[in-house]
RNA sequence: GCGGGUGUAGCUCAUCUGGUUAGAGCGCCGGGUUGUGGUUCCGGAGGUAGUGGGUUCGAUCCCCAUCACUCGCCCCA
């Protein structure tokens, strides 16, 4: 029985040239963010249990997370998302924090459930999170940083699509004008998140089993697509206007894909008032690629005044699928600039020229094989390299090097200092 | 956790309703005379058909189990 090359189920190994692919989206994400201004913080990737119980379903702690006890008896769980952790941090520090504090980390996350499209078992996740803002400049920058990094990958508007909710205002409605049950709310929120995925039928059928009468007023609701469309009556509401205000600003600053959606629940119990997403619009995608919301109540979990909070997270999966659909990775170099074909036994000899380049900050790997050229050649062809550089006797004898370019074909005989300075442009 | 699909060479796939030594393209390796790749020509290696069991005179093909991949459901960080 030999063993298997696999990598472990629902993970994915980067070999070079995938991990080429996620420098760059990590790169891009990374320079956006720190241009609003954002720190980057790390954690562990190891968590005690009960910093999930404290706040997320039973459910999802039980069933869908790495855990194990370690060696002391302690209840371990490999990190399953970001936003617990950071709250830690925050709430760890909070006397000492300048706010509002901006951060954002690019964790690897884990979850234990059935791999499908977009969904893995590990996956990075950008999160950017700010600290300290208790009104909706918070969520417009959150908006205005998701836009920002798309278009930062070159995508155009109509690929993608910004949704905006307001937990507040569906409580509002829920509980205050349609007077509903708690644990008919509950239910029904539920029951909205899965809106599209039913049949029309079905939902039809399951909403009038959970609020009777209630059911076409509430079906009329849910086909408002714009937020003006509310009944007057509810357009006083506090969480209406921040939400209108939203979308204002949005236009505003030309973010014109952002749309008002009633039926925008999130998974989490944690967020409090305005939530949003942005999908990926694209027929293969069909998934939210990143979203978030405010959540004012999380850092005050451990025991210490709470703090206005909002960020949002976005997956690597879900943004490559994005990003490959669209056509929008562009093809990658290696982190290699040149292959030095070492001629005859001149390894040692060639050292010099070699030393020189990479003081120079050229990145050079070399061949130290002594096969024939068109081996070398073919070889640093194949790794994707762009150039060769040939050392032989009579190189070093004239201090005069072939450059060649692989992607032209085209050769020049150089010094060092100007192959330096052809590789630098 | 539940359901569908798939599993043949490194990769993409053929093997026509079960029938003798399982094929192709690409890739890989070697060569076309000694210091320049990608084209072309010639040659070559490589598969116990995911794994285990069953039916059959005979299984890549049918059945069961198992594993993996994949799509969807549940759930969604």
């Amino acid at each position: 029985m030999s063993l298997s090359t696999q990598p472990y189920k629902g993970a994915r190994d980067f070999y070079p040239e995938d991990k080429r692919i996620q420098k760059y989206m990590f790169a891009v994400l990374r320079r956006v963010v720190e241009k609003y201004g954002y720190q980057e913080y790390d954690a562990p990737i190891l968590e005690p249990l009960d910093l999930y119980t404290a706040k997320s379903g039973e459910e999802i702690v039980n069933e869908q997370t790495y855990q194990f006890e370690d060696r002391g008896g302690r209840q371990v769980v490999i990190r399953p998302e970001m936003t617990p952790t950071v709250s830690r941090m925050v709430a760890g520090k909070r006397q000492e924090l300048a706010y509002p504090a901006r951060w954002y980390s690019i964790p690897n996350l884990w979850r234990y459930e059935r791999p499908q499209r977009g969904r893995l078992r590990e996956h990075w996740q950008l999160n950017v999170d700010v600290f300290g803002i208790d009104n909706v400049s918070a969520e417009l920058e959150m908006i205005q940083i998701a836009d920002s990094i798309l278009k930062e990958y070159g995508a155009v508007t109509d690929t993608y699509q910004i949704r905006l909710n307001s937990r507040k205002l569906v409580d509002s409605v829920l509980s205050g004008y349609f007077k509903l049950d708690k644990r008919v709310v509950r239910d029904l929120v539920k029951l909205i998140d899965r809106m599209n995925k039913l049949p029309a039928d079905k939902f039809k059928q399951q909403l009038k089993d959970l609020v009777g009468t209630n059911a076409p007023q509430i079906t009329k609701l849910l086909q408002i697509s714009d937020i003006t469309e509310l009944p007057e009556e509810l357009k006083e509401l506090s969480s209406v206007k921040e939400l209108v205000n939203v979308l204002d600003s949005l236009q505003k600053i030309g973010i014109d894909n952002a749309v008002f959606d009633i039926s925008l629940m999130r998974g989490f119990d944690y967020y409090t008032d305005i939530v949003f997403e942005v999908f990926d619009t694209s027929p293969t995608n069909n998934r939210s690629m990143f979203g978030g919301g405010r959540f004012d109540g999380l850092v005050g979990l451990f025991g210490v005044e709470p703090i206005p909070t909002v960020g949002f997270g976005m997956g690597d999966v879900t943004l490559q699928n994005f990003l490959e659909t669209n056509k929008l990775l562009p093809d990658i170099a290696p982190e290699t600039d040149v292959a030095v074909c070492v001629i005859g036994d001149n390894y040692i000899r060639a050292q010099e020229v070699v030393s020189e380049l990479r003081d120079s900050g050229v990145n050079v790997s070399v061949d130290s094989t002594g096969r024939k050229i068109d081996k070398q050649i073919k070889n640093a062809d194949k790794q994707g390299l762009k150039y060769v550089i040939f050392i032989g006797d009579s190189e070093l004898e004239q201090k005069k090097y072939g450059l060649k370019d692989l992607t032209t074909g085209t050769s020049q005989v150089l010094s060092v200092q100007q192959i330096i300075k052809a590789l630098s442009k």
